[in-house]
DNA sequence: GGAGTCATGTAACAAGTTACATGATTCG
DNA sequence: CGAATCATGTAACTTGTTACATGACTCC
């Protein structure tokens, strides 16, 4: 799924800006599922309007640009639906973490550990987000509930494992020794 | 991280062909972590051996193209180890599936509980496929057990949650109702 | 005075995917 | 006989990021 479809999404819950979008992505209930840049987001706005999915209104302040306030049309919303029920892509996964981990062993003394003290941190901070975000009250659709509730539990999960095994990272063999051994 | 300093990775746990390092993303113990094709993997070995990271062998076969099997240098490996001790950017995660679910109140009836289903299958594949990656001797070394017991956990946590959740998606209001109350 | 927020937009660039080209072998 | 496996490589394309351009206002 694009990006394009994924605002279309996001319109359904009410109109927004480019920048309001944006800050959905950071720090609203998109945190962590999907994200984009600002040169992406007003691109894929100006297309939706031009295919009619959207309608864009121009709202003019003061000292500032234009704002401008897209809402989803009938048309925009029928699409949508119709994308998200065709099925759904497996996930697209990247991360930095999981494969410094896989080559934790040839990383100096220390390194691998701080990592594993950052994503707990990270996890932490996670959690408290999603604790907000299910108080709040557009999250009290029952599906909402049960995505954020998914998030909490496995990254429950996920800090419950590095505390109890994280010594695995630290026993690991300082790099310029794993190589002399090899 | 791109793909070319993760193929260099890989190829510190022993020589390897392109072919087979794609192998490694989708079967092997990279799954879930990290994929790319091969139009970006091919590319990413040739300029590794022109940069002087790894060095190409090719290896004639017969009725088959000569198999060009790449091993990594002193001064890839130094590279790599540089680069991960650089420090890890956040995940970046694009999952249609949590998606579906945020939106899943907007889809007809029944489709959002074949995807709770389908993921439900999916994680215990993955559950299965970790377990055996587990027994492998290369996931000897105690950050590789790290890893995979990571995954297992979280990925147990997700089963376990959409179980006993699930019903919040199968209450879902199917979408024309939902329109016509909004 | 510098950083951060609000606000949009574009051009240059980077990264990676898809599809094509080639071709033998083996399994069902 | 078609599909899958083994095996590499390139060109066209898509997608998305980064950096720049513009500009006022507010908080420290």
């Amino acid at each position: 799924m694009d990006i394009r479809t994924v605002c279309l999404g996001l319109l359904t819950f009410g109109e927004a800006t480019g920048y309001e979008i944006k800050k959905l992505f950071e720090d609203g209930c998109f945190a962590g599922v999907f994200d984009a840049s600002f040169g992406s987001i007003y691109p894929a706005l100006t297309r939706l309007a031009e295919e009619g999915f959207v309608h864009g209104r121009a709202e003019a302040q003061e000292g500032r640009p234009d704002k401008k306030v897209y809402s989803i049309t009938e048309r925009g919303r029928a699409y949508f639906i119709q994308e998200l029920s065709r099925g759904v892509a497996p996930d697209h996964v990247r991360s930095e973490f999981l494969i410094a981990m896989i080559f934790a062993h040839l990383l100096p003394g220390g390194i691998a550990d701080a990592y594993v003290d950052e994503r707990i941190a990270e996890c932490r901070k996670a959690i408290d987000f999603l604790n907000e975000t299910a108080q709040s009250p557009h999250t009290r659709i029952p599906n909402m509930q049960f995505t954020i509730g998914l998030g909490l539990a496995t990254t429950r999960a996920a800090i419950a494992y590095m505390e109890a095994n994280r010594h695995l990272i630290d026993d690991t063999t300082p790099a310029r020794l794993g190589a002399a051994t090899a």
